[in-house]
DNA sequence: CGGTCGGATGTTACCGTGAACATCGTCCGG
DNA sequence: CCGGACGATGTTCACGGTAACATCCGACCG
């Protein structure tokens, strides 16, 4: 195993310094008693050298690495890469090195992500964890650092940090409901996430509030092909549909013109997240816009509050933002000449 | 600074075992010359303890880290993602620890985050520069690591790995003057960016090449919204569009069917990247798609290779593939009825 | 005017690992 | 029967910081 090139140390500098290093290692951490001209002589010499501390040994003198693991799902989807990017900056913005690894999400994936992690000696964890399967995986391994939890929904209770679900769901249907809607089905995401679970109850817990017929559920896969599938599986009396997310709602949309209905003028749609893309497609989908960066920088200010062992914040559910564009209009059979 | 608590060292493992701490040592090394007998000890007495090592020992001892340092743009975009992923697995699966870092593109912000990474002794970089500007900081800071490059285009000769963006924005076009444009316009993505550069000098090349009247180049910064606004601007006579990513091409269809004309019959339009809402966007969007996968895992290569010391592998540009669509057709005022 | 106190700085030990070198026993050949 | 070689293992040191403690020196006080 080749070393690598060592560069200057802090004796190197304290020498150039005529100081010892252990001065060095005092300006270097923000001591105070050090007279202002002996700190001016240091500093030039480090500028001089350019030298850099080398964490490595700094970590094994004091025993702490700093080190965040952020565990993320691999799958590229713009919701929770907005919140990993909100991660990584607020962890490096606390003076703490973030550690991204990813899983497919499979039990044998997150273990060995998470061996990964833990054998960095991570000291606290982000567990961007879609599906309830990660989490058993990582209770299983039962490690103690301070963890947050995103995409779960509530399931962690206050170390859980999400947009409100329930309410985000309430908002999408109340809005096909103020349209005239009442045979309204839904789209669920994958059985084993917590948040497709959030929403898909608050869809049944919805229908049943106003006095609606709950139509059967149907089940996707968050990908724009699964809401495309979907779609032939609709109950014909539906004239509107809650899919689980942007993405589901755009193959649903493609399926329904392909199948000659008009949105919203035959089928109403609506979806949640509010992707970039949602405000342009035909026509433009109405959905729920939840704050994903946001999530991301609360989860670490979370595990900030407990490193430091200060009390942490009470986080607060999100308040998602229903946003109307034009795939939600009134039920009836005005089909479209074309 | 509190100190963490320590776990088991591998004093702890060789007493348990009765062997010395270099015994175990060479044991976790797989070096050769071990007793089987002795080896089993260890093992077990690593297992009893549930024995970790102290990478920043091992680090500091070394003079090795064992980081690949990944510059990544913060802008949540499913090619750019993909391809950070599957640089990350790549990475973790090489034996080394990636030090994934975001930046927004401005100068401070990219100097800041290669300040973070050189600060944590990064043995090599991947660097995802979507803009020439964070090159430019790069040479600037001027540090003599092994460095591969993402989505540059091939700026940087055998060390940027990419899909062939020539040949790719070829293809495109060649569908559309397959179907019988010649009046092609182009909606290129930013100035800065040097994939959007390669684009659009193949579009000026192709046009030339073929004898068709260049249209003027359009601008857009690769999102929905920039596609949307390019509509108004595009030159009356346009039969075609070629979009230098899907998403402009989406906002572009998006204000075509807002301005009454109808995809493909009234225009035709092409994307780049294939992202999973292509096929799914009214009409399906034929596009071309580039493996972003592919070039993630191919600039890891490259590094390892240079990291060990083996000749870096010859990095051919990858051909992209044309997926052909619903949203080229023929020219001609065959205006549909709506 | 000497002792003490406190601010500024130096000295030493230690963190856990890997590398170089030392040691020990055994086997084999002269 | 002894010496060298070799295989297996132990010992020591260095890596570059931080923490604890020691030291030095000037100022202030009795």
């Amino acid at each position: 195993m080749g070393r690598g090139a060592r560069g200057p140390s802090m004796h190197d500098v304290a020498a150039l310094a005529g100081v010892s290093h252990q001065t060095v290692s005092r300006v270097l951490n923000g001591f105070e008693g050090i007279r202002p001209e002996t700190r001016d002589r240091v500093l030039e010499a480090i500028e001089r050298l350019g030298y850099r501390r080398n964490l490595a040994a700094r970590s094994l003198a004091t025993g702490r690495t700093g080190v965040v693991g952020v565990l993320s799902p691999d799958n590229p989807t713009y919701g929770a890469t907005s919140s990993l990017f909100a991660v990584e900056h607020a962890v490096r913005e606390a003076g703490l090195q973030p550690l991204i690894t990813t899983t497919s999400g499979l039990p044998e994936s997150v273990e060995s992500a998470l061996e990964f992690m833990y054998g960095r000696a991570v000291e606290a964890l982000v567990i961007m964890a879609p599906s309830r399967s990660v989490l058993e995986v990582h209770d299983r391994m039962g490690v103690e650092v301070p963890t947050a939890y995103l995409l779960t929904g509530d399931e962690r209770g206050r170390w859980s940090v999400s947009a409100d679900q329930s309410k985000g769901a309430e908002m999408a249907l109340q809005a096909l409901l103020a349209a005239g809607h009442t045979a309204i089905q839904h789209v669920r995401g994958p059985l084993d996430s917590t948040e497709a679970q959030l929403r898909s109850d608050a869809y049944s817990r919805f229908m049943a509030q106003n006095s609606l017929a709950r139509l059967p559920i149907l089940e996707g896969d968050w990908s724009p092909q699964s809401g495309f599938d979907a779609y032939v599986r609709l109950d014909p009396r539906a004239t509107a549909v809650f899919c689980a997310n942007d993405q589901m709602a755009i193959g649903l949309m493609h399926a329904a013109s392909v199948g000659g209905r008009w949105v919203p003028d035959d089928l109403s749609v609506v979806g949640f997240d509010d992707i970039p893309e949602a405000a342009h497609t035909l026509p433009p989908l109405t959905t729920v816009r939840q704050s994903f960066r946001e999530v991301g920088t609360l989860a670490v200010a979370l595990l900030t509050a407990a490193l430091e062992g200060r009390e942490p914040p009470d986080v607060e559910p999100l308040m998602p933002i229903l946003v109307e564009r034009d795939s939600v209009g009134p039920p009836g059979e005005r089909k479209r000449s074309w």
